[in-house]
DNA sequence: GACCTGGAAGTAAAC
DNA sequence: ATGTTTACTTCCAGG
C-alpha cells in the first residue's frame, strides 16, 4: 500500500539546516526568498521544467520574462507549482480539503504520475525500499516521489471509478475516452492516464472487465500500488492531490500563487492561468512530485527523509530505499550516504545546470559507458531492469583525483540527449532497481521534479560506483505535456543521458559540483527495433576529395540503408546534401562500410564540418554523425580517438567525447559548461558550430525544419569563447559551503545573465544567483541559444512569447524537434537579448 | 513468486 | 472528413 503520499514539500530532509526549513513551510519562504536570489538558474531550472509557469507569474519578474515563467519559484518546480497552484492556505488546508477524494486523487495522481508515476512503481518498490532502506530517510518520500503515486493512482483511480472510473475523475476526463487531455484538469488526470487508458472507460480495450473495467487492468498497477480495490484509496490518489497539496504549501509562494490559481481551478478549475489544462495538470502533477507516501508507515518520511536536495525544490521526497537492495555489501549503506549528503549543500546546482566534468584535480568520468538501447518501462509495466553497459554488466562512473577520505554521493538522473543543453529529461525518469542483482545501494530523491538517484561514492571503492541499480522510467507524453510550464513534446523524444553528478566540499568551505553526461540511450521499444543508430565510425575526417572507406559500427542497418552526408549552414539552412555509396556486400546489421564522398568544394582551406546519418526510410533515420572534410594536406583522423575531437569537451565529462555517435549538439556536450564553451570557443566550437547543423543533427529531422532555425551559434555567448578549452575546470561550478555557487570563474556573469532568464530559478537556487549563472552556462554557451530555449520552450517557460508559441508540435522527428527548438534557440536568444 | 524481457495488440495522434 | 501510418502504452507470456 502505498499509501498515502505526503507531500512533500521538502524533499528532503536530510539537509536539515537548509532544507529544513523548506520542509517546515519552508517552502514558502523559501521561494519567496527566491525570487529575490532567484537565480534564474535555479528558477530557471525548477522552473524550466516544471510547472513554472504557473510559478511565473509570481516572481518572475526578475527573471523575466520567458523563461521565467517556467520557474516558479520554487524550486520545486513541480511540486511548486503544481502546489502552487493550490493556494497555500488551500494547500494546506485544501489538503484537507481538498483530498479529492478519490477522483481527483486519482487523477492527479495520473498526472502526477507522470511524474510520479515515475516513481509509481518504483514508488512501490521504493516503499519497500524505504522500508529496507532504513536509515535514511530521505524522503521518505513516500514514493518517493509523488509521483509514482500518480501513476498508480490513475489508473487505480480509475479503477475505482468503474463506472465512472473516470468519473471519478470526475471530471471531464472521465470521458477518458474522450479526450482526457482536453480537459485538462480533472481529466487530466483522470483522464491522461486514461487517455489511452481512456479507453478505460470508455475505452475500448476489452480488458475491461466489469464495467468500469476498463481500468481494471490498471489495477494491475495498481496492483502494485494498491490493488486496491478501492481504486480512489489507492493511497496515491489520496496522496497525490491531498499529499501535495499541503507540501505544496511549504513551496513557494509563487508556487502558491498558482497553487491558488490551480486550486481555485480546482480543483479545479482552471483558474486563471489560462492554461487550464496544462496548467492544472500541471499542477496537479506537480503536486504528485510533491506528495509523499505516507503511509506506509514509516515510509513516509519525515521530513529528514526528504532528501535533501540541493534545491529545496528539489527535494521532494524521496524514496528511500535503501540500501538493501542489493546485498551487497556495501559498505556503503545508510551512512555512506548520510556523509555525502553532507556535501550536499542547499543550494547546489539546478539539474539543467551545465556544468563541467572536471575541475582541478577531479574528473568525473564515466568508465563504462551505457548501452546505446534501453527499453525504459511505463509506470504501467514492471521494471525492466537496469541500464546495462554495452559489453555486458553495468555503467561504471568514477571520481577521479579525490584523495579525502569521506564519501561522497553521486547523483544520477535522467536527462536529455537532443541538440539543446543538457537538462532533466521531462519524460523519462530514474528508477531505482534494488534485489539481487544489485550491488550498489541507493536512494531515490526528488529534485524539481526530477528523481535522481544517489548512489555512495566510497574512498574504498576507489570512489568508483557500478550503476547497477538504475532504470529508466517513461511517463506518459499525456501526462507531461500537460504540465503548465511543459513545452516539450513526448513523441519520438526517446533518447536520454545518464546524467551524473557529484559535489565535493573543499576545506575553503566551497563546494566543486561536477557533471558527466552518457552516450545517449534509446528507450523506446519501437525506436530501438527500427532506427539506425550508429554506435561508431572509423573516420572522423577525410580529404575533401572523399574516396576513403568508413566502416560504420552500430545497429539495425539494413540492406536499402542509405548515409547521407549533410552540411547544414549555421542557421539551419542545407548547403550540401549527398548520399554516401555503401558496399552492401561488406554490410551487416551491425555494420556498414561507406565510401565518403567527395565534399562539394574540393578546395578547402580549413576544416569542414559536416554531418551524415543512416537511413532506413524516410523516418528512419540515425542521429546526426560528425565529420570532417579536410584540406588535402590534413591527415585523415580515426574515429575511436574520438577524443580527439572531443577531448577537450571530453573532459567534461558528459560522454561526449566518447560518443560516437551523434553528436549531440551541444547538448551531449552540455553537461559540462564546456560544451557550450566549446561552442562558443574556438576549437570545439568549430566543429560544433558546425554540428551544429545537427539540429539537423537529428537526422530524423526534416532538414527543412532545421533550416528554419537560425544558427545556434549565433548565439553563443560573448564569453564563452574567451574560455575555450580551460573551460571546464573553471566551468565547473564551485559554491561555497553557504550554498551559493560562485562561479568558478568563468563564466561571465553576463552569460550567467541569459541563462537565468531562460531557467526559471529554483526558489531555492535562488540563493544561488550569480553563481549559477556558471551553471547556466548553459544560457549563453552556444548551444544555449538552443539550450535556453529548450528550457524555456520547454520547460516552462514562459518565455518569451515567440517560444511560448512555439512549443510543442510535433517534430516530424525528433531531430526536427530540436531542429525546431533550434528556432527556439533564436527566440532565446531574443530572450537573451531580452 | 518476483523480476526481466521480448513481442505485440490496441489506441491515439499524425499524415 | 476519412483512411492510413506511425508512435505510444499496455498487456501477455516466457525465462
Amino acid at each position: 500500500m502505498r499509501e498515502s503520499f505526503l507531500s512533500l514539500p521538502l524533499g528532503n530532509p536530510c539537509l536539515p539546516s537548509q532544507y529544513h526549513s523548506l520542509q517546515s513551510s519552508p517552502s514558502i519562504s523559501v521561494s519567496i526568498s527566491e525570487p529575490h536570489s532567484y537565480d534564474s538558474q535555479d528558477d530557471m531550472r525548477a522552473a524550466g521544467y516544471y510547472s513554472s509557469s504557473g510559478v511565473r507569474p509570481n516572481g518572475a519578474p526578475t527573471l523575466e520574462s520567458p523563461r521565467i515563467e517556467i520557474t516558479a519559484y520554487g524550486q520545486f518546480p513541480e511540486d511548486e507549482v503544481e502546489e502552487s497552484n493550490l493556494p497555500v492556505a488551500k494547500r494546506v488546508n485544501s489538503i484537507v480539503t481538498l483530498t479529492l477524494p478519490s477522483g481527483d486523487g486519482y487523477r492527479d495522481p495520473t498526472c502526477l504520475s507522470p511524474a510520479s508515476s515515475v516513481s509509481s512503481r518504483s514508488g512501490l518498490s521504493d516503499a519497500s525500499s524505504y522500508e529496507s532502506s532504513f536509515s535514511y530517510n530521505y524522503d521518505n518520500s513516500p514514493q518517493n516521489s509523488p509521483w509514482q503515486s500518480p501513476s498508480v493512482s490513475p489508473k487505480g483511480s480509475t479503477l475505482a471509478l468503474p463506472g465512472d472510473g473516470c468519473a471519478s475523475g470526475g471530471s471531464p476526463r472521465h470521458s477518458p475516452s474522450t479526450s482526457p487531455r482536453t480537459s485538462v484538469t480533472d481529466d487530466t488526470w483522470i483522464g491522461q492516464r486514461g487517455s489511452r487508458p481512456n479507453s478505460p472507460c470508455g475505452a475500448k480495450r476489452k480488458y475491461s472487465f466489469n464495467g468500469s473495467g476498463a481500468t481494471q487492468k490498471h489495477f494491475p498497477y495498481s496492483p502494485n500500488h494498491s490493488p486496491g480495490p478501492s481504486p480512489q484509496t489507492s493511497p496515491r490518489l489520496s496522496i497525490t492531490e491531498e499529499t501535495w497539496l499541503p507540501n505544496t504549501n511549504q513551496y513557494t509562494n509563487s508556487a502558491i500563487l498558482a497553487a491558488i490559481n490551480a486550486l481555485t481551478t480546482d480543483g479545479v478549475a482552471d483558474l486563471g492561468e489560462g492554461i487550464p489544462m496544462k496548467a492544472r495538470k500541471t499542477s496537479v502533477e506537480h503536486n504528485p512530485t510533491v506528495s509523499l507516501k505516507v503511509e506506509p508507515g514509516g515510509e513516509e518520511l519525515s521530513p529528514r527523509e526528504l532528501c535533501q536536495d540541493e534545491h529545496p525544490a528539489n527535494r521532494l521526497p524521496l524514496k528511500k530505499e535503501g540500501y538493501c537492495g542489493g546485498f551487497l555489501d556495501v559498505p556503503q549503506h545508510p551512512y555512506s550516504w548520510s556523509k555525502p549528503k553532507q556535501y550536499v549543500s542547499p543550494s547546489l546546482p539546478a539539474l539543467d545546470w551545465q556544468l563541467p566534468s572536471s575541475s582541478g584535480p577531479y574528473s568525473l568520468q564515466i568508465e563504462v559507458q551505457p548501452k546505446s538501447h534501453h527499453r525504459a518501462h511505463y509506470e504501467t509495466e514492471g521494471s525492466r531492469g537496469a541500464v546495462k553497459a554495452l559489453a555486458g554488466g553495468h555503467p561504471v562512473v568514477q571520481l577521479h583525483g579525490y584523495v579525502e577520505s569521506e564519501p561522497l554521493t553521486l547523483q544520477l538522473f535522467i536527462g536529455t540527449a537532443d541538440d539543446r543543453l543538457l537538462r532533466p529529461h521531462a519524460f523519462y525518469q530514474v528508477h531505482r532497481i534494488t534485489g539481487k542483482t544489485v550491488s550498489t545501494p541507493s536512494h531515490e530523491a526528488l529534485h524539481n521534479n526530477t528523481k535522481v538517484l544517489e548512489i555512495p561514492l566510497l574512498p574504498e571503492n576507489n570512489m568508483r560506483a557500478i550503476i547497477d541499480c538504475a532504470g529508466i522510467l517513461k511517463l506518459r507524453n499525456s501526462d507531461i505535456e500537460l504540465r503548465k510550464g511543459e513545452t516539450d513534446i513526448g513523441r519520438k523524444n526517446t533518447r536520454v543521458r545518464m546524467v551524473f553528478r557529484v559535489h565535493i566540499n573543499q576545506a575553503t568551505g566551497r563546494t566543486v559540483s561536477l557533471q558527466v553526461a552518457s552516450n545517449p540511450i534509446e528507450c523506446s521499444q519501437r525506436s530501438a527495433q527500427e532506427l539506425p543508430l550508429v554506435d561508431k565510425q572509423s573516420l572522423e575526417t577525410s580529404p575533401a576529395a572523399g574516396g576513403e572507406r568508413m566502416l560504420l559500427d552500430g545497429h539495425n542497418f539494413q540492406h536499402d540503408s542509405k548515409v547521407v552526408f549533410v552540411e547544414k549552414a549555421q542557421d539551419g539552412h542545407h548547403l550540401w546534401e549527398t548520399e554516401a555509396k555503401i558496399e552492401r556486400d561488406a554490410s551487416k546489421p551491425n555494420s556498414l562500410l561507406v565510401e565518403i564522398p567527395p565534399y562539394r568544394n574540393q578546395r578547402l582551406s580549413t576544416p569542414v564540418h559536416v554531418n551524415f546519418y543512416v537511413c532506413n526510410g524516410k523516418r528512419k533515420r540515425s542521429q546526426y554523425q560528425r565529420f570532417t572534410y579536410v584540406p588535402a594536406s590534413v591527415p585523415t583522423i580515426k574515429t575511436e580517438p574520438r577524443d580527439d575531437y572531443d577531448a577537450p569537451l571530453v573532459c567534461t565529462g558528459s560522454g561526449l567525447a566518447l560518443h560516437p555517435k551523434p553528436f549531440y549538439p551541444p547538448q551531449v556536450v552540455t553537461p559540462m559548461m564546456p560544451s557550450e564553451l566549446r561552442s562558443c570557443v574556438g576549437p570545439f566550437p568549430v566543429n560544433q558550430q558546425r554540428l551544429p547543423a545537427k539540429p539537423s543533427s537529428s537526422p530524423n529531422a526534416s532538414p527543412k525544419l532545421h533550416d528554419l532555425s537560425p544558427p545556434p551559434f549565433s548565439k553563443c555567448l560573448p564569453p564563452g569563447p574567451a574560455l575555450p578549452q580551460s573551460p571546464v575546470p573553471h566551468v565547473s561550478i564551485i559554491q561555497e559551503a553557504p550554498g551559493r555557487y560562485q562561479p568558478s570563474g568563468l563564466y561571465p556573469p553576463s552569460s550567467c545573465s541569459s541563462s537565468p532568464t531562460s531557467q526559471p530559478s529554483t526558489p531555492t537556487d535562488a540563493s544561488f544567483s550569480p553563481a549559477h549563472c556558471l551553471t547556466p552556462a548553459q544560457p549563453g554557451s552556444t548551444s544555449p541559444g538552443a539550450q535556453q530555449h529548450t528550457k524555456v520552450a520547454e520547460r516552462g517557460g514562459s518565455s518569451p512569447p515567440t517560444l511560448a508559441v512555439s512549443i510543442k508540435q510535433e517534430p516530424q522527428e525528433l531531430d526536427q524537434m530540436y531542429l525546431d527548438d533550434g528556432e527556439e534557440v533564436s527566440v532565446v536568444t531574443q530572450n537573451d537579448g531580452f
